[in-house]
DNA sequence: ACAAAAGTGTTCCTCTTACACCCATGA
DNA sequence: TCATGGGTGTAAGAGGAACACTTTTGT
């Protein structure tokens, strides 16, 4: 077999959003095709001279108009199936970019994001919509199961590192954080402990502020200390670099 | 920017093998060329018609002489700087192949292996080498980097699965079994804590067999009972179904 | 006054950590 | 008999899990 050189690498990202009650996903309605599925995952073929996080972000910022800095992003898995976009499919993206491959391969990233008015006002306004995530049947070529991994990764990830806080607005409550991982995880948690393990971090900051207008009593809104949480994983860091050198 | 066409993929393994003494990396040598760097990870172009995986069990064959079943594999990165091969390195690549491409992206792999008399034998007469992890200084193109982010990948995984198992003879004895981990992680373990905590899991056999011709209290022989873990991780992921169930 | 969600402590149990000596073998 | 590394138990502390009632607000 030949080396291959008439392929084309592309990325699609999932990305996520949280509304206070359930985990969305940003999905793009492409040009109607008979018998093409019409929702996809916003992606891209990469460009020339562009790295994969690079043409990830580009994509990123034309589907939501939010810049490097407001986004989470992170790589995952790679979809390199010589068959995963064929027939049909294969035609609709060379007729796209007016280029004749032969392949594509895809590179799957996952996005983090503030779900706020203006996001989902400019969404709306590009005719990509926010599904939640129980509410996903079919996706075009593959992006089902990439949507899949990517959840799988979004799981594992918010266990063990503090990426809630990307979903969340700056202030929130302890409840929404509470809210967010149950939604995500698909578990209940007792929310006596869950506040004391995110309290007893000293990653969460009181702000002094409470909800208004509340028919309850009202919740404080507290604010991530990302400063904190540095010092703790440099120090955390330090430490490993004594007995792991490696790390 | 156009979209980019005439690109290439590779795919770039990180082969670790555990002499019971340190973690060791398959290097490969390279024809010689004046001012670049001769040892470089196995690695190669994607072929038309092969996954990645595919092409990186390939690139595993020939390097060491073992099929799918007796390796283990795993993506991690990819590597998509425009620049990352390029100059004399990007001449190299295309004399070599007898192609023109203008870029590489590459997938970094890494893989485990029982490090026997055999698979040594066939690296030293492929004119691979396996060096200390400690003893390695610079490598071709980026290598260094992705044999880096490989053993982060490494460590990682070795706390969170049994893939120790992998590099380790079909029978090793508890006290190899640490010296594997206190050489991957870097660090010194308790041997009380150790063993209590590894036969406590009940995936490890003990085959009542023992060392012979030491100088010392021959220690046992274990083997890891892979049918045990996989019964529990099953049951964890029954467990997880009824409270969660996207894992 | 009532409905609705926020906030708060204690107990039990499990898991982790620290630590020092005897044992079986070959030389 | 000695040198070498294998193998063993216990106690104290930290962290996780289970569990029910009071508080504050709007209506």
């Amino acid at each position: 077999m030949p080396v291959q050189t008439n392929q084309s690498l592309s990325v699609d990202c999932a990305v996520f959003g949280f509304d206070g009650e359930t985990l969305k996903v940003l999905l793009i309605e492409r040009a109607a095709h008979r018998s093409l599925d019409r929702l996809k995952l916003p992606g891209s073929m990469i460009l020339e001279n562009e790295t994969l996080p690079e043409a990830a972000y580009r994509v990123l910022e034309e589907a939501t108009g939010l810049l490097k800095r407001d986004l989470y992003l992170k790589q995952m898995e790679i979809f390199s199936d010589p068959n995963r976009v064929s027939g049909e499919e294969l035609e609709w993206i060379n007729r796209k970019h007016g280029i004749n491959t032969v392949r594509v391969v895809t590179v799957g990233f996952y996005a983090l994001l503030k779900l706020d008015r203006r996001t989902t006002d400019y969404t709306t306004k590009k005719g990509a919509q926010w599904v939640p995530i129980d509410a996903i049947q079919r996706l075009a070529m593959d992006h089902k199961e990439i949507l899949s991994s990517a959840l799988g990764y979004l799981c594992r990830e918010m266990q063990q590192s503090p990426v809630a806080f990307e979903l969340l607005p700056k202030k929130f409550t302890i409840r929404a954080l509470q809210r967010l991982f149950e939604a995500v995880l698909g578990i209940e948690i007792d929310n006596r402990n869950f506040r004391k393990k995110m309290l007893s971090s000293g990653f969460l900051l009181a702000t002094g502020e409470k909800e208004e207008r509340v028919a309850h009593k009202p919740a404080e809104y507290y604010t991530f200390d990302r400063n904190a949480y540095r010092r703790a994983l440099k120090a955390k860091l330090k430490m490993g670099f004594i007995d792991n050198w490696r790390y």
